[in-house]
DNA sequence: TTGTAAGCGTTATCAT
DNA sequence: ATGATAACGCTTACAA
């Protein structure tokens, strides 16, 4: 007789029961919830566990308890260090605990982004972290009778899904720009590559703080579709030099265009902050290493992606500590490239 | 009467059955294989479905099916962007196939990786995606026995579990110490950061070159088991500066470090290719953007990812184009900070 | 082409 | 503290 290849007839729960003497639901309880079991029987459905090898069947779990431990994560991008920052603490706080992270790629795409969502709402999952707040009206909708928690992170803004957490990305970026003008900048342009809705509330910052200055002209800002990249942001810096050859600073969207601008100014021999100054975006750890080392924003990737956690078990528990909506904030920090005295690094 | 939090008593197979005036099982041919079934029903059932807002539960499809989607996929680290470029090469061939990615991050921890077999093996997964070739003996037996293809990823070696696709680390830093040895360097450092066993061979594949050449010396081998950083880059390069002020060339095992390595030198006015030469490992971006640009080996990561979703699928399909182990080589890009002639960038 | 019946492995519910 | 029984929603036989 052929066999199937997948046999070998997986051991369960009523194995290990036969076992231990016991019957099936007491090993379930034993595994679940020791405390209501004697201590013999503990012991007894541990050694059988052992010795045969048990291992839970989690779709039969999910289907009998209609309740799973999946957490749907969906991100825009797995390149982007942005979003490995905010799945770094989203690993860092599911650790030791029941929840499994179910990830999703979205890749900028609303449709993709629904496609996902429906896949991820077959699961019955037990939260959802969702990264922006411009789902289209589709998901939203599946959002909203996904009947678990969720928490739309990044951003905040006006009405939630259901709970929030990030900063707002236009202030940030006012607060930037007007760091330049104040370290005495006069000519300060905008560099912006992938222009999605959150790169705009960006740009607006940036707009907000130049206009309030007197100084927005629009042939200082340098925008594209495409991805960002350290390359990019050379380019875009060359391109600007050549309309507008009097630039005095330049305001990126992203660290890794502030990079780029930076190797292009030494390719240049453009003296930075002296003749250049740079503002990055986020705080990347190349921007403490850098010569000069780069001023930038620095967003708290690791503290959302953590509390995103902490706020779908809370809400789950029915203990939750935080929130619905959360402002984690972002702090300018001031670096050489805009000018500070700076000591050997 | 309270109503338990998560009612809505969720549309099922026979929901739909009802509505398109069939049996549960029609729907799921409908479903499943839309061939199967009769025009007139396979519209009446999309109808339901659309209506209703039907959505599988695949915790029952995999209960009654035995078989998932889930492809398990292990990796150290998910801020590594060597480990973010695999991913996203599975999720690039994995998009449109009906399987489902499932993440560990296993922290280069053995425990964990353990830990996290056992939660993926209890999904009973479609595949197994696992880094490395240093799994412990525990581990190699969970993944013996899982019972579904396994391919380890990054490195080939001798006794695959199953499958393996990946390149000798070994040789490929032996090839870019030859470039370096080549190009007229003669005190060659080696900077390395986080020695795990992968990194372990890539200092052999150094030391092999040096050898080769009468150049060896262990007093120019720079090594932390903390995580590689551009930061760390600067610190390691600064450190045998002060050991070996006449090193002349420095190879990195990874681009990071490279990078920090570049960024300290500028900062001490030591000309890059001149005074120093810097080798990386990995072929980033930033790389390519540098100033000077930094001379790497090009590892094939997406490439390593996207085939590995392909030998699952292909061994799955009884129809892997394939073979079990598969070596992806390498290349060494020769550029500007190790004297090619550069053109304006 | 469509349907019937019997599980898949677990947990909820109600007893004992 | 432990157990019997009936779901959970779907798919695999096998029939018709």
């Amino acid at each position: 007789m052929m066999r199937k290849p997948q046999d070998h007839k997986a051991v369960t729960l009523l194995d290990v029961a036969a076992a231990a003497d016991v019957s099936a639901i007491t090993v379930s309880r034993a595994l679940r919830k020791p405390e209501k079991v004697s201590e013999d029987v503990r012991r007894r459905v541990a050694a059988a566990v052992e010795k045969l090898g048990y291992v839970p069947n989690l779709a039969a779990q999910a289907l009998a308890s209609s309740r799973t431990n999946v957490l749907g994560v969906l991100i825009p991008s797995v390149t982007n260090n942005v979003f490995s920052d905010v799945l770094h603490g989203i690993y860092q706080e599911v650790q030791g605990t029941r929840f499994q992270v179910q990830l999703g790629n979205t890749r900028y795409s609303a449709l993709e982004e629904e496609k996902l969502l429906r896949i991820f709402l077959s699961q019955r999952p037990a939260g959802l972290i969702v990264s922006g707040i411009d789902q289209s009206d589709v998901s939203r909708s599946l959002l909203a009778e996904a009947n678990c928690p969720v928490v739309q992170i990044m951003e905040i803004g006006p009405e939630p899904v259901d709970m929030m957490i990030g900063f707002s990305h236009r202030e940030a970026a006012r607060a930037a720009c007007e760091h330049l003008v104040a370290r005495g900048y006069r000519r300060i342009a905008f560099v912006g590559a992938r222009m999605d809705p959150r790169t705009q509330r960006r740009l607006d910052g940036y707009v907000d703080a130049l206009e309030a200055a007197g100084l927005f002209d629009e042939t200082l800002v340098a925008t594209t579709p495409q991805p960002s990249s350290f390359t990019l942001g050379g380019a875009l810096f060359a391109d600007l030099l050549s309309r507008r050859p009097d630039v005095d600073a330049v305001f990126c969207n992203n660290d890794d265009l502030a990079v780029g601008v930076l190797f292009e100014a030494q390719r240049r021999r453009i003296t930075v902050p002296g003749r250049l100054g740079i503002c990055g975006f986020n705080d990347f750890e190349i921007t403490r290493s850098t010569f000069p080392s780069l001023t930038t924003v620095v967003t708290h990737r690791e503290t959302i992606g953590r509390n995103a956690v902490t706020m779908i078990a809370g809400t789950l528990a029915g203990t939750n500590p935080l929130p619905r909506v959360l402002d984690v904030g972002y702090e300018v920090a001031a670096r050489a490239s805009t000018g500070e005295v700076s000591g050997r690094r």
